[in-house]
Order: C-alpha cells, then sequence, then structure tokens
DNA sequence: TAGAAAAAATGACAATTCTCAACTTTTACG
DNA sequence: CGTAAAAGTTGAGAATTGTCATTTTTTCTA
C-alpha cells in the first residue's frame, strides 16, 4: 500500500512516459524554482534539503522509489521551496502539471493515494521534529540508523543499503559532523553498530531501541 | 484560501452538525486513540502534541481555526498517535469518518481542500526542522515568535493573540524552560520584545528576522 | 482580600555540543 | 600505481544548554 505502482494513476500516466536518470549528486530541481511537473522515483534514493542564508543546507527528508517529487509545490501553486538531490543514481518518470491536476480532479484513487501518501510524509515530519525536541544527539543518532534500516533496507551482507557520508547523518541529525562521528564511535564500543569503510552493520538494534526510549546504559566510554 | 469555510465540503457537511465545546486544557483526542471522525475547528487554538515514554511531552505544533484535527489518522485507517488537547476554548464540528470518506470519494474540491491543507502542515513542519536542526534556541525562540504572530495574529493592544506558558514556548522550540526564559530576557533587553504578565509584545520584528537568518548582534548583555 | 498554588525568574554548576586545527584514511583519477 | 582530493578522525578548549535548588511574581479561589 502507499506504493505508486498499486495505484491506478501510475499505470495510466507514469508508466507512458520515458525515465529520466540522474547521477549521484545531480540536481533534481532547485529551491525556488517553478515546476512544471513532479518526478516519480522509479528507483534509487534522493536528498530533499533546504539552504539556509549562509549556504549550509538541513537535510528534511530522504525519499526512495515510488515517492513523488515537487507534489507539495504543484499542489500549492508554489515555487518549490526545497531542493531535491540525487544521493545514488536515480531513475524517475517526469509526469507534467495538467496530469497530475487532471488526476486529482478526476480519480478518487489518486487523490486518496496521495492523501495517504502526504499523511506518511507527515508522520515521519513528526517524529524528526519529537526527536529534535526531546532527543540528544545519541538517541537521534539511533534514530537514523533504524530509520534508514527500515526505509531502504540491507545489503546482502547485512549493512545498511543507503550510504550517507558523516557530514550528511550529522546535518540529518542536526549535529556537528565530529560530534556525530563521537557518537557513532561510541556505539561501535557499545558493540552496537560496526563500520567498515563507507559500511555500516547495526548489531544490537534492541539497544539502539532501548537509547532512543529513554533507557542510558551505566557503562561510560573513558 | 486553504479554508474550511470556502470548501464546497464545510457548507455541505460540517455546517450541518452542532458544535462541541472544549474549555481550555481539554483533551480532544487521546495519543493512540481509535477515532470515529475528525473535528473542524471554529474557533480556538489546539496543541498537537506526542507524549515519550517517560512522560513528558513535544508539542508539534499549533492549530487554530478551520483546520481539521485527526484527519491524518483517518486517511491513513491508523490510530492517532499525537494527542490533541485545547489551549484555548475551542469550538469544533465533528465529521464522522463515513461522511469524510464520502466527500474524498466523491468531491475533487474537497481532496483539494485536504491535500492543500496537508501540505501547508508539510511546510511548517520542514520549517521546524529546519530550525532546530540548524538553529540554536535564540533563533528558533524567534523563529516561535514570528510564527505565531503570523498565524494567530495580535490582540488589539498589539500582544500576541495566543498565550503560551514559558513551559509550552520552550518545549516547542525544544529547550529547557529556564534555557528559554535567559533568552526571552536576553531579547527584552535588546528592545525586541517586551512582556508583561501574560503578555508579549514584538518591538522589532526586523532584528527578530535578522537574527533568523544568521545575523548575530554584537552586543552582549552582561 | 488573604493564602495557597501555579508560573516565572534567577544563580551556580554540570553536561553536552561546537569549533578549530591537525592528522589519518579512503577514494578518485591521470 | 602514485598522487591529490575528499572524507573521516582525533584532541583540546570554548560556547551553549541543561539541571537543580531557591526565590519571586502572578493567578486562582475560598
Amino acid at each position: 500500500m502507499n506504493s505508486c505502482s498499486d495505484c491506478a494513476f501510475y499505470a495510466s500516466v507514469c508508466a507512458k512516459s520515458n525515465p529520466k536518470y540522474f547521477p549521484p549528486k545531480a540536481t533534481i530541481f532547485h529551491e525556488g524554482s517553478s515546476l512544471k511537473g513532479v518526478y516519480c522515483i522509479e528507483s534509487g534514493v534522493c536528498k530533499i534539503l533546504k539552504l539556509s542564508e549562509n549556504g549550509d543546507e538541513q537535510i528534511i527528508q530522504l525519499l526512495g522509489k515510488r515517492t513523488l517529487l515537487g507534489i507539495r509545490s504543484i499542489v500549492n501553486d508554489e515555487c518549490t521551496n526545497l531542493k531535491a538531490q540525487a544521493l545514488t543514481a536515480v531513475s524517475a518518470q517526469f509526469v507534467p502539471i495538467k496530469d497530475i491536476k487532471k488526476a486529482i480532479n478526476k480519480n478518487p484513487l489518486f487523490c486518496t493515494f496521495l492523501l495517504q501518501n502526504f499523511a506518511k510524509y507527515i508522520k515521519d515530519a513528526d517524529n524528526r521534529i519529537v526527536s529534535m525536541g526531546q532527543h540528544q544527539s545519541g538517541e537521534r543518532l539511533a534514530s537514523l540508523l533504524l530509520y534508514i534500516k527500515k526505509e531502504f533496507g540491507l545489503n546482502p551482507d547485512g549493512s545498511l543499503k543507503i550510504y550517507l557520508k558523516r557530514a550528511e547523518m550529522a546535518n540529518f541529525i542536526g549535529t556537528a559532523t565530529e560530534s556525530m562521528i563521537r557518537t557513532l564511535k561510541r556505539f561501535e564500543h557499545h558493540g552496537w553498530v560496526s563500520t567498515n569503510k563507507k559500511k555500516i552493520y547495526l548489531k544490537n538494534e534492541e539497544a539502539l531501541n532501548l537509547l532512543i526510549k529513554g533507557y542510558r546504559p551505566h557503562v561510560k566510554i573513558a
């Protein structure tokens, strides 16, 4: 459920067009641009981010296959206030505004799909707000690791499928890169995760969950 | 635009039923409850919050008139994961699930209304995430003050219309109450705001905006 | 209006997180 | 394969924020 391909709309509109391909780091759309349609991600992962006045970014969301990029702006007839950038190689179907609007007006199933899609996004955003408001960096990192596993899964070797740079992980949880690295190291010392080059393995999800729920290990790492 | 009363749905469904009244602090629905419908706020303001395992809360959103409480859960056929509580006296129309679902299936205008409603919520949530991820407590407090003015307006005397306890303001921006109070005092010393009992007056919005945009006053308060 | 309760404010100190500089490892590419 | 660039790591000290105890102010109600 909630997936694009389950939706009558997907077969009738998305599937007709030709996919566009974006290499890693490619910008799919800039903040402030006026969109002519949305992209439905077929494969790959994008990050949605907002740029500050001083140039640094905040990652708002990570979006994978079967999500629509830019749909919020279309619905509200606004320019995008966010930037979308490919994290991995991405293939996406472009759907022009008029097709989207027609579908909204003619196809209740598509509306339901969109509403559910938005509702999930809202739920994730609410959880981010709780996490950032109530938790300190360790708990936020634990949340991120579990979130990545849940949303994007694991590689055959058991490592997290999506690779984020340390700076990106830190940005996502709202801390300095160095702080995040230290926290990740602490997790390694606890035996909760292990890392190897670009790979991260979750070795003790229960412990990460307990941390999020408020349990603090008594053992401190010197 | 975006308002319930502009929407065909409002006249045809909401307006038929009788409003329910909630006094300040009343719970409109609990976290985890299975909703039988939504409430459309006619007047007053509610806070939407999430409870942690350890009992403390995180305020997710402040919602005023013409918003639908609980709609996200209905759309996704889930129990609510949030609690809604009246901040002021609230009057709200109850709309049963079946009417909502019928409207979604039969009324594209209602769908558009709902989608726009969700889109605005998402935009606000995204801004919260940026604020909490990138800004420190001063900038977050400035954002909150300007947000309250924008969303709920001012009293005739120029003070912010919605009164939040210091603890609630602190909670909203994700800091300790004492830290928030100190920050607010700093704003007062700068002449950016003034306070009197429960009232807060914005005296220099430009300065608050500059703070959010990254400008730091050189003058420190001893 | 007095007294109790709630909310707000303050000080001192502790904990967390950030910043900056240096250094190491990994990756990219001619 | 070697070198440069990028990414990751570490240490030390500073800045921010949190905690706890206490006091003051405001609000509520008998």
